[in-house]
DNA sequence: CGCACCTTTGAATGAGATCAAAGATGGTGG
DNA sequence: CCACCATCTTTGATCTCATTCAAAGGTGCG
């Protein structure tokens, strides 16, 4: 449970052939092992590898003049971590484990292999790499012009969404592993008045909370607060056909 | 001046074949023209083209539950519009014409013939679009954790940073054809503060404004106040060797 | 069992929003 | 060419949401 390879992920938005499934299994030959709290990529620094996450939950963060941080994107299984290596020979962006985290490694080169043996793969990444920037997108948004409690909403329904992708029980305890500190550099708010805003939305009986863990209690006024938009699944009819 | 091509972009990064420069030419064999303020795509409509921005500045933008507005990234000549649909049937931006403008319209399948044929251009394509992303991580940045006069000179920042790798004049004048509410609905912030924070940059002499233009007086303050990185060049070093 | 870290709550402060209204500017049609 | 009107910019006054500062509980780990 919340393990998933880059295959299964794949292989849900187009049906593989048995050598493009083997391709995407050649990515899974290492694995690391990473505790709680590692840094996997740094910010800045020069780094060759990108990563499957196998296990566990990571985030991506950036680090400003000012000292403050904003955390942009977490990651769960089957998520493709360091993209912005194949742009930049520098990360732009720190790669943190918030969890116990299993990933599997992989060069850069791999990926430009990949595109040229199958194309079909590539176009999928691209989609997929797209697909993140609407994620991105959305995210600026509810930044840019949404209240506090909405904020908290959104980063609260993408968690809920994304685990229930991975296999989650409808409506069960769903783990929250983040500090307050954490949200807030999610949400751009503090750490106290993210507590606020997720004492609110207990009281109006939205969720639940207990120890590191939540559960949705209304999935319906959850979705309506954060604004949460369905996002239809991703297109695929223009890829290539498989080589 | 002011117009670029996606062979011109493409060529910046890796040094083109004959054969890549053809394919990439057939991208704009088609040609159309938008009047100012004309909505090239809209949010939640089904949409089959993508553009390349050919001349004029563009931006995306989403409106939000409570009728706000964000504008989620600038377009300029070289740029493909319209990437989401790579990844969703439904456009999940409106496009809209910030200037005149002149579009190359292409079909979906387009690209994925493009990768079945060159797979380097295919993964170069990928490395654009993760850039692209990172662009949206730093917004996504500047958004959660920085002040108001911080959000416009980071805007500014990137407006002249953005014409000057198409070629404008050192400390001449740039043209800004935004209202300051567009500005506003960029950084998050209304359009009054925007006028005011504008009024304090031009007051510290770091810009200059006067009509539709601005020019930049002090580049390193500007960047400075930005907190601009200089993402450096698209790597490609780990690109497929073209087919 | 004790310490470090996290959560929770209260009170004061402040950055940016909102409301309101007076100038500029520019595009259009007569 | 000019007058008019819509749109945009500018400025002031007030309000509010979120921050900051402070301190008291919890929790879990070594």
């Amino acid at each position: 449970m919340g393990a998933e390879g880059l295959a299964e992920r794949f292989g849900k938005h187009a049906r593989l052939t048995a050598s493009e499934q083997a391709a995407l299994d050649r990515f899974e030959e290492q694995q690391r092992s990473y505790r709680r709290g590692a840094v996997v990529i740094r910010e800045q620094e020069n780094a060759r590898e990108l990563f499957v996450v196998r296990s566990g939950w990571l985030h991506s963060s950036v680090v400003l003049g000012n000292g403050s941080r904003q955390i942009t994107r977490f990651h769960f299984p089957g998520d493709l971590v360091g993209l912005p290596l194949l742009a930049f020979p520098d990360s732009p962006e720190t790669v943190t484990a918030v969890t116990d985290i299993v990933l599997h490694p992989f060069g850069r080169e791999r990926v430009g292999a990949l595109i040229a043996e199958h194309p079909r793969l590539g176009a999928l990444l691209l989609s997929l790499a797209v697909a993140d920037r609407v994620a991105f997108a959305d995210r600026i948004a509810s930044l840019g012009r949404t209240p506090a409690r909405t904020r908290v909403a959104a980063l609260l329904c993408e968690i809920y969404m994304r685990m229930r992708g991975l296999g989650t029980a409808e409506g069960g305890p769903i783990p929250l592993p983040l500090t307050q500190e954490d949200i807030g550099d999610a949400t751009g708010l503090t750490a106290v008045h993210v507590n606020r805003m997720m004492r609110v939305l207990a009281e109006d009986r939205i969720i639940e909370r207990r120890g590191g863990m939540f559960r949705v209690l209304d999935e319906a006024r959850l979705c309506a607060d954060a604004g949460f938009l369905d996002r239809s699944p991703v297109e695929t009819g223009w890829l290539p056909p498989p080589r």
